[in-house]
DNA sequence: TATAATACGATGATTTTAGTCGTATATAAC
DNA sequence: GTTATATACGACTAAAATCATCGTATTATA
């Protein structure tokens, strides 16, 4: 409980690498799945997210890979991890409440509080915290 | 991701329902079972645990059941995390390392900042600042 | 002695997460 | 223009974690 997923670990060991890699230079998918032991495939499409969302830069093609983009400076680790996973909650049922407590959730207050403090824990780090400190 | 568990869910009911109950009366896992819609089994499962935890105190046989114990204040919410799941991280690597980054993990301590945060958030959270306000 | 409760381990089902495969598209180098 | 190497993307499979059930033992009340 309380975990991230390796998609997310994955995430940060790629964004890291680019993020200290020399300045426009590009990195392919191959290369990061092989330094940091990462299956290939999936690795792959991680980064495709993360490119559709523009945190990096893609160039296809041989010679072709990743780069960090400006962007990925302004993003806090709420988006961050929402991009990477959907909506975040430490419950389901703040997004498709199909909760079917009897007499109405009595602990909803409560669990309301921890996650507000969660997000907003998340909201002041930044992706840079974690890729460059 | 970075979600609490059914079972810590049906706990902090369950809890919250004894901490509210009337001082020294008993309640039986059927009875919250049906009253939350919990399924009964788990729910006793679960009791048997705070029980063993001496967070709440059980009464064998008919008219037997479960109340709160003393102990429940004084209990801060990764502790009750922890009784409930095991370790709490938001990575495996802190517990059972089997860990295998070819060339070291990059993003160990980054992933330890957050986790402290999270951590000492918890630590300064009381399980009643969720079963009582 | 029957009944209603907790105690507890084993097992099965479901859901989520992790990983793979196949195919399409783009582009550099020859 | 053909080949090789890269990204793009959707469908599928495998593995793990979570959720729930079952069976049986124990305790204590009426």
């Amino acid at each position: 409980m309380l975990k991230i997923t390796r998609k997310v670990e994955y995430a940060l060991i790629a964004l890291r690498h680019l993020q200290q890699n020399e300045r426009g230079k590009l990195c392919s998918a191959k290369t990061l799945s092989t330094e940091y032991g990462i299956p290939k495939e999936l690795l792959a499409k991680i980064l495709q997210k993360l490119s559709k969302e523009n945190i990096i830069l893609s160039v296809k093609g041989p010679k072709g890979g990743y780069k960090i983009s400006k962007d990925s400076n302004t993003i806090n680790m709420t988006k961050f991890f929402e991009i990477m996973e959907g909506p975040m909650g430490i419950v389901d049922c703040y997004f498709d409440s199909n909760c079917e407590q009897l007499s109405g959730c009595t602990i909803r207050e409560p669990i309301n509080r921890i996650n507000n403090s969660i997000r907003s824990m998340f909201d002041k780090m930044t992706l840079a915290d974690i890729t460059f400190k």
